[in-house]
DNA sequence: GTTCCTGCAAAGGTTTTGCACCATA
DNA sequence: TATGGTGCAAAACCTTTGCAGGAAC
């Protein structure tokens, strides 16, 4: 094991420890499951659905009932330590949004339904820029393009 | 009624002649509950979920079961002539897609669940950018702004 | 010790599927 | 008339909720 973690990983519990301290500032305590839940986000990188969140849990944290991971993925969405990402016709995926703002979307293959995440600059500027325009007081995106990937066209 | 039809409605009527020409050209027949959905939709111009669409049909055109309203949903949607959009915890809202390319994105306020419509002509541009750039041959995007609205903030 | 968390089981809501009948081409 | 479309009912699917027991503070 990993003498030499990689920067993903390094994301990953950096994102566990704003998660846990975030909960105890609000008040919710640290049980079993939750934690369960939030060291395996870490650990896989978020952009898992709830089903397969629980099959890792059971093969590799601990086994956590169906109810405690929606449960904990529900408070961490409202905390803003997740992202519900909706894809039509799937299970809600979840992706851990990191403190230092960093961030991706996502790309899917209509075809095959492989999801590939991507970066912008220039689409996070021009977000940012329609925001402002909007009215609303913006607090977070999500964006999905559509297509076709490379071995399916 | 209307001598004087709405750009709106001329919009959702070339969108009706459009979509039930592509369908013919697929080889698809003209059976009543699938005209009475394009014509609802084409009349209520998108943004329906498939209950409240069902629920017009009932109200206006003529009851269509709800298998009829998802199957005929679906092939549009195949077809390209619909696009799914995906609001996490809702269900799928159906927008439609206009042969001239124009089309919305949404905004919506997490507090009361409004969601509205809007365009950004330089957002358009980023993403056509962020297309050519992913290996990917896209055919469409999908982009929700969440915050919250002016009554709510 | 009190309050919150957890797991199980049951319910809820949306969407899909099987099948017999009917309509379109 | 052959094939595809339709409607009903049942199933599948994802997610939430009620409740009793256990854990955290």
């Amino acid at each position: 094991m990993g003498a030499d973690p990689t920067s993903h990983e390094r994301a990953g519990t950096r994102w566990a420890e704003t998660a846990r301290s975030e909960l105890a500032r609000k008040g919710h305590r640290a049980g079993g499951a939750r934690q369960a839940v939030i060291d395996e986000l870490a650990r896989s990188g978020g952009c898992v659905d709830a089903e397969e969140l629980e099959a890792r849990l059971r093969s590799s944290t601990r086994s956590v009932g169906t109810a405690s991971v929606y449960r904990a993925l529900a408070l961490l969405a409202e905390l803003g330590l997740l992202q519900r990402v909706a894809v039509a016709g799937s299970p809600a995926r979840f992706e851990l949004v990191h403190p230092d703002g960093h961030h991706h979307h996502h790309i899917v293959c209509d075809e095959c339904g492989r999801t590939e995440p991507f970066t912008d600059a220039a689409l996070e500027r021009a977000i940012a820029g329609a925001g402002n325009r909007s009215g609303y007081v913006v607090s977070s995106h999500e964006i999905t393009l559509h297509g076709k990937c490379e071995s399916c066209r």
